[in-house]
RNA sequence: GGUGAGGUGGCUGAGUGGUCGAAAGCAGCGCUUUGCUAAAGCGCCGUACUCCAAAAGGGUACCCAGGGUUCGAAUCCCUGCCUCACCGCCA
């Protein structure tokens, strides 16, 4: 959430900014802007009132010790009551309002961030490996012909979107997982988290999620609850309406849950495998530190999840999203783009964000400074990385048509062998 | 799921209708004194919002959260959340 004196002070700078990620959010700066002051009148109203009130009451009390007679302020009291309520009323409304719509407006971008509308605005700014002729089978008929995974029977029991993993391809999936986390726990330090994947509401408003992509979200209880679409909803929530000291920043946690995602509006896009799931494994990296430290731990965090890759051996490129393309609690992202040979085509498995203090700033997330002032952390995230697509790049990248997987060294201990078929 | 007890400032912990944003202690900060990694004394020490051009200084709100009773609520009532204990059930 951005800060509302930010808005107040500098409005068509805030303007200017939001502009770059679409035409419609200068509108509901000035709606905000417009409660905002209603909101300030009434408040101040309200308490000059309530001033008053405090102070007949005060007299009151004495009065009443001092056995005097009190009913003619009482009924002063009674008599402004019910504007104060009215009024009390108002200021609370209008609060609430104000909150919601602020919940609504996405981070400012940063000033690095290149501008643009869409994702073809991208930049490509560097690549790692030779990307394989895209000749080879895709994953499906890989994973078919292997043995290692069955999408039509996760069908049957759960709806397109979900895969049911078998025997060597269940191994490797664990392999894999153990594989990442002992990476990003031994080599880059991070402390390994294992969270619940239900959260409350409020931790979805924290990290942005909600309110406004509840469509695309597992709800339960009438909405009180969610299913994790990341890790990064409980990770970053861990901390939440807490004060850290400075001396503990950055902190740093790493988890792998299951996410879930209804993708709506995604249908027939990337339907084929494991490309887009309404259930996938996901090895989540997080961190929170100070406004000071957060630039540089955006580069370490891209490393980190860019060592996966390099590790198994598979082609990636980096690109800095533009202003059109970032999420909406982002100021700055990277993505990783994994090369899919079967896909013939780059694909997401990460995405590592800044978001300055804006999710901070929602959940109330704050730490005392060297001067003993409190500050609201930042905290970024990324993948470190997404299961099924790094499990499609690596079936499609080291498989020859009608041959066995063959594993890459790092992996090959997790997994208990050098190849599969 | 049932029963019971609780949720007060960074921590411990008083406070059962009025002058309580809240005693006291600890921790923290500042000063003084004592020549020795410490003690004693004194003072300061919550957060958010808001008014004022700003500072100084006011004001309002906050004793888990939301409602209610009352001229007045940390204190009484209702609901919710959470914690603890025991019972039941269960991977």
């Amino acid at each position: 959430m951005l800060d509302i004196r930010l808005l107040r002070e500098a409005p068509s700078a805030v303007k200017a900014r939001l502009e770059t990620r679409s035409s419609q959010f200068p509108d509901l700066v000035d709606q905000i802007l417009a409660i905002d002051a209603r909101r300030r009148e009434s408040e101040t109203r309200v308490q000059h009132l309530r001033a008053e009130k405090n102070r007949l009451s005060k007299e009151i009390g004495m009065m009443k010790k001092s056995g005097g007679d009190s009913s003619e302020f009482e009924n002063q009291v009674k008599g402004f009551a019910s504007e104060m309520d009215d009024l009390g009323r108002l200021a609370t409304e209008l609060d609430a309002e104000q909150r919601d719509l602020l919940l609504r407006v996405p981070n400012l971008p940063s000033p690095g961030t290149p501008e643009g509308r869409e994702a073809a605005d991208n930049a490509v700014i560097r690549s790692w490996g030779v990307p394989t002729p895209s000749n080879s089978e895709d994953h499906v008929t890989i994973g078919e012909r292997l043995g290692l995974f069955d999408l039509e029977r996760a069908a049957k029991i759960s709806g397109s979107g979900y895969v049911i993993h078998t025997g060597a391809g269940a191994r490797l999936e664990r392999a894999l997982i153990n594989f990442l986390l002992d990476l990003q726990t031994r080599s880059h330090g991070y402390t390994e988290v294992a969270p619940p994947v239900l959260v409350r509401r409020d931790c979805m408003e924290g990290t942005g999620q909600l309110p406004k992509f509840e469509e695309d979200m597992y709800g339960f209880d009438g909405g009180d609850s969610f299913l994790t679409p990341t890790a990064e909803v409980s990770l970053t929530n861990i901390h939440r309406d807490e004060i850290l000291s400075v001396s503990t920043l950055p902190l740093k946690y790493t988890a792998c849950t299951p996410c879930f995602r209804r993708e709506a509006g995604s249908a027939g896009r990337e339907t084929r495998g494991m490309i887009r799931m309404h259930q996938f494994n996901k090895v989540e990296l997080v961190k929170i530190c100070t406004p000071e430290q957060s630039s540089a731990e955006l580069e370490t965090l891209t490393a980190d999840a860019e060592k996966v890759l390099q590790l198994l051996q598979l082609p990636y490129r980096v690109l800095e999203l533009c202003t059109g393309d970032i999420g909406f609690s982002a100021a700055r992202t990277y993505d990783l783009e994994v090369w899919a040979p079967g896909q013939g085509a780059y694909l997401e498995v990460s995405s590592c964000s800044q978001f300055n203090d804006y999710q901070a700033r929602r959940m109330n997330l704050r730490y005392k400074n060297a001067e003993g002032k409190n500050v609201f952390c930042h905290t970024l995230n990324g993948s470190g990385t997404a299961l099924p697509r790094l499990y499609v790049a690596l079936l499609e990248t080291h498989t020859k048509p009608g041959g066995p997987l063959i594993l890459p060294d790092p992996l090959q201990p997790y997994f208990g062998a050098a190849q599969i078929g």
